[in-house]
DNA sequence: GTTAGCATGTAAGGAGTTACATGATTTT
DNA sequence: AAAATCATGTAACTCCTTACATGCTAAC
């Protein structure tokens, strides 16, 4: 693929929820290649002359990388929704205990983010004004409601495992369990 | 008040939501007293040597400065939602009209969004896998829901705009005209 | 008197955007 | 042949974070 097929696919394939700008994506493009995670498909020898298109394509390496990167947590805290929805729209490249794995973690970043915001309600109860009251409790709303969102994704997750796996002895996780208090500190 | 102080009651009634880091903070500062739209209200003489305390108060010319970025909407769609998220926190400090205003703005954003997830499933609906669909689908039902939200609050909004209005003539507007189609482009 | 938390700052740098500039191809 | 759109690239710049460095103040 190159560089602005990749651009409208990206756009697309994310439902609108994210979008790259040429100024980053080319440059990007041009450091995968140095560093050897993509590789040009046709080179420029089928026109001399001029800007052409640059074909690229993944390489192992690459897609080593790939799927590393797809793991990344970095500490960054304000751009994590984001990045999970990112990670989502690429689930079906990684296996089934990984995506397992990654929901979990979500799941367990949307509870610490929801005992924030009952710690926010408890220390601050007294003076917060009305909308700053209503944007916390929409806010707990809409975590709890991604929450169960997360939930049904794992449940469906499991589903597919367990048809796989006929019936292995380690599989007695419920979904109750899950929604324990359990928080990762 | 001084940054430290200003970093945690900041972060309190954001519940949350967003945290100035002291590298940018205290570079801000500095820039708004330079600027004249903070003013040191404690000068160092209480104290010569070392770092002190530094006390900030707001002046005429600041407080105009942030009444206009309390309404700023700039291009950059990606930070809007936490954009949104401070400027609520802030509203108190806005005449009832330009609160209804802005939040007007964010549902007509929040529509446009919502046509650009029908855009993605008209378009794109079979070759998306299940996580896409199920990432649009959810983020379907999220913005609806942010959407009612703000219905209340617009509602709210009126309905103290009432009370002091007694009854003007022109408050014909019901909570249904708001919910039709008609997007700003 | 020393640890923990309060308080302020700066230097370096990452990550990405905007605006600009160029040229190729397709459509009208 | 003009206009639109496809396609690539770069330079400047903005915004912010991390890591570091300093010193004050209260508590144990």
């Amino acid at each position: 693929m190159h560089g602005y097929q990749l651009s409208r696919e990206l756009g697309e394939s994310l439902g609108g929820f994210w979008r790259v700008s040429y100024g980053s994506l080319y440059p990007t493009l041009g450091r995968l290649e140095r560093d050897g995670e993509v590789e040009t498909v046709v080179p420029d020898d089928s026109v001399r002359a001029g800007r052409r298109k640059h074909v690229y394509r993944i390489t192992d390496k690459g897609e080593r990388a790939f799927l590393e990167r797809l793991q990344e947590s970095p500490a960054d805290t304000s751009s994590e929704d984001t990045r999970f929805r990112i990670r989502l729209a690429f689930f079906r490249y990684l296996p089934p205990e990984t995506r397992i794995r990654l929901l979990e973690r979500r799941r367990a970043f949307l509870e610490d983010r929801l005992s924030t915001f009952s710690d926010s309600m408890r220390t601050t109860r007294a003076r917060v004004d009305d909308y700053t009251l209503a944007l916390i409790e929409h806010g707990q709303k809409a975590t709890e409601s991604d929450i169960a969102w997360l939930d049904d994704l794992i449940a469906a997750e499991h589903t597919k495992s367990r048809g796989r796996v006929a019936r292995g002895g380690r599989e007695r996780r419920r979904t109750s369990t899950l929604r324990r208090k359990e928080r990762t500190s």
